[in-house]
DNA sequence: CGGGACTTTGAAACCCTTCAATGCCAGTGG
DNA sequence: CCACTGGCATTGAAGGGTTTCAAAGTCCCG
């Protein structure tokens, strides 16, 4: 569905090969490229904070790295999951409106000066269309996110972030490796935590998905996962939704 | 807070001249305008639908766009409110993620093909970083609307969408007019019309707000409208939040 | 003047949050 | 080796906010 980043090929030497597709256009980006620093982060360590002079544009190669506000009561927001070949730090205030952290031990992240690149970029359109597609994705990830935010119930936020990130991490298999915790989860989606708990055991019971353990879960119906819940075509038992109680009765699966 | 993108020049003949600012990268833009098509719309007329072909980069040069996707249970939920100025269209995907329709009259709508505006751009370096600019725009702006979506209460979503409008309206006073219904509120905030009519009725009754009209908006108190009501510092008679008939006892009023 | 779209308000049901408690597991130090 | 600690996950119960259903009011326009 969503293409892949001509400037992906920026950290092509380091990203998992899956993530870099073979392109022609590294004419000058393997200049580039050697003006990224690479840092190594374990989980919790900042890559910018809130208000930082916004003079770098970052691109995770591995690990995953997080990117939130602290609201004024505390509450922690995250506003975006960066993982393997996603780049942020794109924006048109001088200030980062958003800190990033790693989200994971053993996270790498290149970092590109601003400056440099603006200059490069402002002579040089292969890295100019470079960083738009970078944008570009970012953009797409946001309205994503977007989506699933508008999403009313809980279990049907849960579902939607469990199908996106599958899709995120490896497209393939239904089993997914949840890198992030029910905390970050729940900041993520904006619920609390009990909820996005519950929400999976609801998710679990209706038949949806299997939990392996607290980190790994198996998507056994992904149309009934999209779909939130109790939507027509599903049939319920008793007739009601939201019941912890209620049970699937008759659903077609699929991936 | 958001400074304004390169390309915003190429809108520069017809928008309103506060939002075009005076810069001198105007090389071959000039030319890039000419290929732009500008077409009037009446509230409700439609610029894209979903999965159409994503062939052209948009600008809205007067009025309103709503961007949406409807979700399988009927529900219309709105991703962007693009207004004079903001370009929308970027998506790496060959199709439209989401529908786009003028949101009120007299709407205009400058549209570029995105053929063509690819192949100048591979080799105009100014052409590409005008679009890289126009979609960091479109960047910050939707991760704006993620913050107000976070945001727990519903008096809370509200009072951050009336200062992201001012803010993007006008700016400076204090008055808004709000250009769409109460129903596009809800599609846009992920909440019910009801909920959208009870929090303004909230956030009045607690003195936060002013309403001369179901479209006319002023705001009292923008510091309680931005922590979204009973906050520290905020004193309520009785000691309960959420009842309507709280008030405010002692704040500090600010612009 | 009636129709239709929009706005507001009420009441009941429901879902989520909050507070509280329990269980699990890994790392640590006695 | 084992108790202990801290982080994480799950579950229960109560309260509160939002949704839903329903109805009334407003305004504009044909």
């Amino acid at each position: 569905m969503i293409q892949h980043s001509r400037i992906s090929t920026l950290a092509a030497s380091s990203l998992p090969s899956s993530a870099v597709p073979a392109k022609n256009q590294r004419n000058q980006l393997d200049q580039l490229r050697s003006w990224g620093e690479t840092v190594k982060l374990e989980r919790g360590d900042s890559v910018c904070r809130e208000h930082d002079r916004a003079d770098h544009i970052h691109c995770v190669v591995s690990g995953l790295v997080s990117r939130y506000v602290i609201r004024p009561d505390g509450h922690r927001q995250i506003v975006d999951l960066a993982m393997p070949g996603d780049f942020f730090g794109f924006t048109h205030c001088r200030q980062y409106r958003f800190a990033a952290e790693a989200g994971i031990d053993s996270t790498m992240v290149m970092r590109f000066s601003r400056r440099r690149i603006e200059a490069f970029a402002a002579s040089n359109a292969d890295v100019a269309n470079g960083l738009r597609d970078a944008s570009d994705e970012a953009l797409d990830r946001t309205e994503q996110h977007l989506l699933v935010m508008g999403r009313i119930t809980a279990p049907g936020k849960v579902g939607s972030f469990l199908i996106e990130i599958i899709r995120r991490l490896n497209g393939q298999t239904a089993d997914i490796a949840i890198p992030i915790s029910r905390y970050d989860i729940a900041d993520f989606l904006s619920i609390s935590v009990e909820t996005v708990s519950r929400a999976l055991t609801e998710l679990r019971q209706r038949g949806f998905i299997q939990l392996m353990g607290p980190r790994h879960i198996r998507i056994v119906d992904r149309r009934a996962l999209e779909e939130g819940g109790a939507e027509e075509g599903t049939v319920l038992r008793a007739g009601e939704r939201g019941d912890s109680r209620a049970r699937i009765v008759a659903h077609r699966p699929s991936v």
